[in-house]
DNA sequence: GATTGGTCTATTGTCTACAGAAGACAACTC
DNA sequence: GAGTTGTCTTCTGTAGACAATAGACCAATC
């Protein structure tokens, strides 16, 4: 039996500072401190530095140099590129893992799946959240291209960052079975084997309520966002 | 006028750092050690290893804990991930980002391709190098999505990381000059301003000599990759 | 009263030092 | 002679401390 090998400090730190962000702990254009964090999270400073670098790469944290470090404060163009991005990414992972060629890779999905039904029947939220990132996760994993994988989570993260900002409205219990209801139908449609019609469930899927009067709670309309934000409002009409 | 902050020492280590990587002198499989490099870069461990979390983001190195960082090496599949999402990001930046629409970002690929002729005609490499990898990140900039671009720079950084292996074969004066030239005759057909006929330069113009006999220099083949490497050679044939 | 100058504190940027793990090598045992 | 064990060196992981900068606050002057 082969042990794992514990995992490091900046690990650990990486791990809490984005849970501290995905639950709404930390706000979009929160200050990030790292005295205060090094106090919370118990870890020296050179870690919690090098997982703040992540999380900078990630896009989830913004560092200004020897002013510090903020939330990422997303704008309206920031939103239209997350979603446009996430839409072609799926796309071109969903042409290439369509039909599953791989049984492995489909256990993944249904490892995820039913890790988010006990959660979500628990009642238990954050774990909601990460079964769900990871279910897309899997989903997109089908195509068997890590690259596509990694670029997908990160505009994943950004998505659900800027989801916490109205996520109080939608922390109802049921939505957190109604969110694995539509995970399951997803991948029984995808375990059909038609890319097309997993295309049209993605398309049904993406929960688009979240934008509803976004335009109010953030800044930087951009030409494009807003040409965008017309076209997706239309296609719902 | 607005002054910049000077560099702080992570920067530096972290471009050092990557043209280290991009011109060879740190070939893929090579380790990583931290003690040389501070001695090397004259910088103490904690910016040199945020750097080498920022390399490792960007897919360009890779950590393993408690052994060391390597020089990431590629695999066929990992050289077919590269191609395709390649592909697929210029395809959607192409789409959004021909016609341009703004002036400034039109004139950024310029400012990119007349460093690029400089450099050229100069025979300096490396600044051929740098202006190639900002004149195409300037035309994926086109479409005006920063995420787009981001994921781009990431994939061609990477491209690059795998072309170093059999660069010095492609090292002679005349290419450098060549590649401009193409370079040029793509902004052309951008100008121009048909999304269809730049998909099609773009065609013309991906370089993938790089890939004859690749079989032979690297290992990791996947039914994926060697399935994308056939239709590749059939395309061409 | 407003503005400029200085000081002071909080915070970031960097370095040095130590603890612990991994791998290499040698010596010892069978 | 082969295998195993113990030790030693090298490197990574983490901590703590110091230096430098940014921003706030207060006082003094015009």
């Amino acid at each position: 039996m082969r042990i794992e090998a514990p995992p490091s400090m900046v690990q650990l730190a990486t791990e809490a500072l984005m849970r501290m962000l995905l639950s709404g702990r930390l706000q979009p254009g929160d200050r990030v401190v790292e005295n205060q964090l090094t106090q919370q999270l118990g870890v020296s400073r050179p870690p919690l530095r090098e997982a703040m670098r992540v999380l900078e790469q990630q896009g989830l944290i913004t560092q200004q140099p020897r002013k510090g470090a903020f939330v990422t404060r997303l704008t309206l163009h920031d939103i239209y590129e997350i979603v446009t991005l996430r839409r072609e990414l799926e796309r071109m992972a969903v042409d290439l893992g369509v039909p599953v060629r791989e049984e492995s890779r489909l256990s993944r999905c249904h490892a995820a799946l039913d890790r988010h039904e006990t959660c979500a029947r628990a009642g238990d939220w954050m774990g909601v959240l990460e079964q769900a990132v990871e279910f897309h996760s899997s989903v997109i994993g089908l195509s068997g291209h890590r690259r596509l994988e990694e670029a997908y989570r990160s505009i994943q993260l950004q998505m659900l960052l800027c989801m916490g900002m109205n996520r109080q409205a939608r922390a109802s219990g049921e939505s957190l079975v109604g969110d694995w209801e539509r995970h399951r139908r997803l991948l029984e449609v995808i375990e059909a084997g038609s890319p097309e019609a997993v295309h049209l469930e993605l398309a049904r899927h993406g929960d688009m309520t979240f934008l509803d009067g976004i335009e109010d709670r953030v800044g930087g309309h951009s030409p494009e966002s807003l040409a965008w934000l017309r076209r997706v409002r239309e296609g719902e009409a």
